[in-house]
DNA sequence: TACCGGTACATAGCAACACTGAATACCAAA
DNA sequence: TTTGGTATTCAGTGTTGCTATGTACCGGTA
């Protein structure tokens, strides 16, 4: 992966992944770098879930806690505030209208499609 | 709609969406406007489209017939060609990658949740 | 004729976002 | 001391969609 299209395809929907996965617990920016990765998302760059983080800390949708590591600088944690979980639920109504739309696509531009096809195999 | 959310997660998929359009059937810009607006997306501006024509034009990923209209000045028709397809193909894998995650956070994080309705809905 | 509205395309300037690359800081082990 | 993992930050870049505007073609109408 890594693709241009995945780093385009991001946009918009990475703030609501991290919101999501913070709606679970709080996190630290290096620790939601890390679950990222583990989800699949091994392309992801560490600058940019600290930039997320700042803009989405400045518009109030967390909570920020500083809290001391054992094996570095403090850590700060962010937990998902009554703003955030507002805003994540109008990501899940955006994506949900999006996602529908374009999986209504795959369907109508899949169906003359089979398994192989024959002309213009690529 | 028209919310910046949605602004922002067009980025990467709109194009996809204009290609698979157009694997239906070749079109002309101010066409493809109206059917994205047929499909939902109201808010999409005219120069979005026309914008990104240009841009998939100059990537090879379409060919191009001009054909003059009843109602106007002359339309620009275009059509995927095979690199097109290709591009189509990677925009379905990276979006079924993107999507396959983010509902499985979806399912996960909306779980606790609870709104209006029953969690059952559907 | 002059004007309006629908059709059809194009573009300059702007805002937002993810990435690159580098720097800083803390600590433990080699 | 140096290396490496932990943890955060930031300047600069490229891509994208939106706004706003302009151009061009045509039919109908006052």
């Amino acid at each position: 992966m890594g693709s241009k299209q995945m780093t385009e395809m991001l946009k918009g929907t990475l703030e609501g992944i991290v919101l999501a996965i913070l709606a679970g617990q709080p996190a630290y920016g290096y620790e939601i770098t890390a679950r990222l990765r583990d989800q699949g998302f091994a392309e992801i760059a560490e600058g940019t879930v600290y930039a997320l983080l700042v803009r989405i800390e400045q518009r109030g949708l967390v909570d920020v806690a500083k809290v001391p590591s054992e094996k570095g600088p403090p850590r700060k944690v962010y937990s998902l505030n009554a703003q955030g979980r507002t805003e994540l639920e109008e990501f899940w109504k955006t994506w949900s209208f999006l996602a529908e739309r374009i999986e209504q696509l795959h369907r109508t531009d899949a169906a003359p499609q089979d398994t192989a096809t024959t002309e213009a195999g690529e």
